[in-house]
DNA sequence: CATTTTCTTTACGTAAAGGTCAACAAAAAA
DNA sequence: TTTTTTGTTGACCTTTACGTAAAGAAAATG
């Protein structure tokens, strides 16, 4: 295994490792337009430098922050990620993550009145089992 | 339009409409085995009596709870709805539910905690921008 | 150079809960 | 009785985010 100075680019396989994610997802992310073409070797062998890997250290970021593909390329449409130029896409992504903070917090509502009605149900059922055992 | 007393067996059509769903989702339901045989007419056509709906009401209302089909399936496993002994079903029902609040605890959890992310995440792009404007 | 590992594309499969046709039969209304 | 409405089954469609397999080429290793 040969030492890899971190500026050299990085082929799928290593990267997909690295990330802890499989080559599919990568291959994937390029497919639905989200990662751009990446540079190739003379066979066709994808490789990544390190802005491509920093992008996709972004798009990890923000679906581990709940936020769909579908969102992500929707932001893609209106600002080129493409460009490197992530300061251009921070207003966006802002009103997403805000949109983002709402929904959860709609979740979080909606998933405490669940809470109450099961708990109601539950007691309702309790009584049809103490009531029948008499 | 016949006046209907309450007596007589229900038709499919009308059935999903007094209740809000589709008639693709009752048969659905008797597909997976959820709703079990209901009563044909001659020609094939399914009618409804009162036990029919009242499982059916159970069942929107266990899905209702956040319960899936899946589970609800499970729980027809071990006791047979069929039978229309309710009473019987409840302490599974129950340890169900118990299971189910705990997991709405948990989905809370996560949410909170992710709203939590999101929010710094927030930060630390609007520090970006502040920055840049400099 | 030979072998092994990794890469390529293409394309079908998966889960959940039904939606949506099609082609045809039965029930209800006129 | 003739329409019109409603019902029947069967099978394919939808969404999301990849998994998986096949067949073959390129890259890395010995």
């Amino acid at each position: 295994m040969t030492e890899q100075r971190n500026e050299h680019p990085v082929q799928i396989g290593k990267l997909a490792k690295q990330l802890g994610i499989t080559t599919r997802t990568i291959r994937y992310y390029e497919e639905i337009g989200l990662m751009g073409q990446s540079e190739r070797l003379g066979g066709g062998t994808r490789t990544y430098n390190k802005d491509d890997i920093l992008r996709l250290k972004f798009i990890l970021k923000l679906k581990e922050l709940g936020i769909s593909l579908k969102e992500m390329q929707e932001l893609a449409e209106n600002y080129d990620i493409n460009q490197q130029d992530f300061h251009t896409i921070t207003p966006k992504l802002i009103e997403i993550l805000d949109l983002h903070i709402s929904k959860v917090d709609e979740k979080i509502a909606n998933l405490s009145s669940l809470r109450n009605d099961i708990v109601d149900y539950r007691v309702r059922i309790m009584d049809i089992l103490t009531n029948q055992q008499e």
